[in-house]
RNA sequence: GACCCCUUCGUCUAGCGGUUAGGACGCUGCCCUUUCACGGCGGAAACACGGGUUCGAUUCCCGUAGGGGUCG
């Protein structure tokens, strides 16, 4: 058995690297080349047709298309651009305006991942012939026992990518890899310049990648002008405390942005985005400690290890990508699921995932919709 | 209309003869971060104005500009 599990010889297994300009995938491209594999380099031209995109921790355009392809033409692999710049619109940034609009918080990379990069770039790769699709995601697949593939958090807990990744299905599990999903960055960074890759100290992605200058704002307003509207920013108390310039500019758990000083509480204490009212177009605030929810609705949820409605088992969640896993008791629904934690957490938003773990194990994960 | 009180960073305030004029909120930079946030570490930012008294005034006194009390 090869590397990726095929009961065959490299040369004989034919695999589809998404490569998006980074240096994760494109040390995924160029090692498996290396080890022999018939390799096809993909890369998706997701947004921005024929803009000059040259910025800093950006993903999937102009410089990153262009990285990718050097890096094939110098390993000697097939090298495609696919365009789903239309696909991209409709199924990620349209669905991102809009859930502004309602007053949540998007993540618009999981959609990017469960619609795009792992539907349609996966058909594409079956369309090609490949034995499967791999990428260079920090995240591990691993077969158990019963000769399953389940997901698992990096072992880099720090590079971990599960929350991004929760919603693959395990049809999509099944044809997938992540060759360098238990490395850490630093092996990477290593291999990457043994390679000789271009790419290989290029920075991270961080931003949003269609999102110019860190303004997402502007392009919700781009695509949804209505979004745009000035309302109030209302204290629990009552208290109109200020103004605000769209609710789409705001979390919930926000700090920052609210423009309202000191005086406004009697011990100068900072104010929190306590809820958005999309329908009012109110932005809710009050301290912190009004933050504080310890049971989570969730919809649509993409399970790993199914539970029927009903059951229930202890379970650690990610409410945000960076937050540590919080232990709580997960009860599966009819429709979804509802999260009781522990311990109370304070800035739940709807919008925003909420992924399930079994230590390492990604159980499954849906979308927020609510919290009590 | 007399006799009392107030006036410090954008905001709320601490200080009250010699201080780098302190803090908080807000703002902002960096770090963190394939979402948005949270968070951590920094930064800019003030003594209403004009006269005195003092070796020295944000601090004391006197005026000039903005808020509260007894008689009207």
């Amino acid at each position: 058995m090869n590397s990726l599990g095929f009961n065959k010889l490299e040369k004989d297994t034919r695999v589809v690297v998404a490569m998006s300009g980074g240096v994760d995938s494109s040390t995924v491209a160029a090692l498996l080349h290396e080890q022999g594999y018939d390799v096809i380099g993909v890369t998706l031209q997701l947004y921005d047709h024929g803009a000059a995109i040259d910025r800093k921790g950006a993903c999937c355009a102009g410089q990153d298309i262009y990285d990718a392809r050097r890096i094939a033409e110098a390993r000697g692999f097939p090298h495609y651009v696919l365009d789903y710049e239309s696909r991209f619109k409709e199924q990620v940034m349209d669905d991102f305006a809009d859930s502004y609009l309602r007053g949540e918080t998007p993540v618009p990379c999981v959609q990017c991942n469960m619609s795009v990069k792992f539907a349609d770039l996966l058909k594409t790769a079956r369309d090609l012939k490949a034995d499967c699709l791999a990428t260079g995601h920090y995240i591990q697949r691993i077969i158990n026992k019963a000769g399953k593939a389940e997901l698992h958090r990096a072992i880099e807990h720090g590079k971990d990518q599960s929350y991004f990744l929760f919603a693959t299905t395990q049809d999509q599990l099944d044809y997938l890899r992540f060759p360098i999903g238990d490395w850490t960055k630093d092996k990477t960074r290593k291999e990457a310049n043994r390679l000789g890759l271009i790419t290989a100290d290029k920075p991270e992605s961080m931003d949003i990648c269609f999102v110019p200058d860190g303004d997402y704002a502007s392009v919700v307003k781009k695509l949804r002008p209505e979004a745009e509207k000035k309302g109030d920013i209302v204290h629990l108390d009552g208290r109109i405390v200020g103004t605000h310039n769209g609710i789409v500019h705001y979390t919930i758990g926000q700090r920052k942005g609210l423009g309202v000083g000191g005086g406004t509480t009697d011990n100068n204490a900072p104010l929190f985005v306590i809820k958005l009212d999309a329908t009012k177009n109110e932005v809710i605030v009050g301290p912190k400690s009004a933050l504080a929810r310890d049971t989570v609705t969730v919809k649509q949820v993409n399970w790993l290890d199914k539970l029927q409605a009903g059951e229930e088992r202890p379970v650690t969640v990610k409410l945000r990508s960076t937050s540590t896993p919080n232990t709580a008791i997960l009860k599966a629904s009819e429709d979804g699921a509802v999260i009781i934690l522990d311990k109370p957490q304070f800035g739940i938003s709807a919008g925003q995932a909420a992924v399930f773990y079994d230590e390492g194990r990604v159980l499954g994960g849906g979308w927020i919709t609510g919290t009590q």
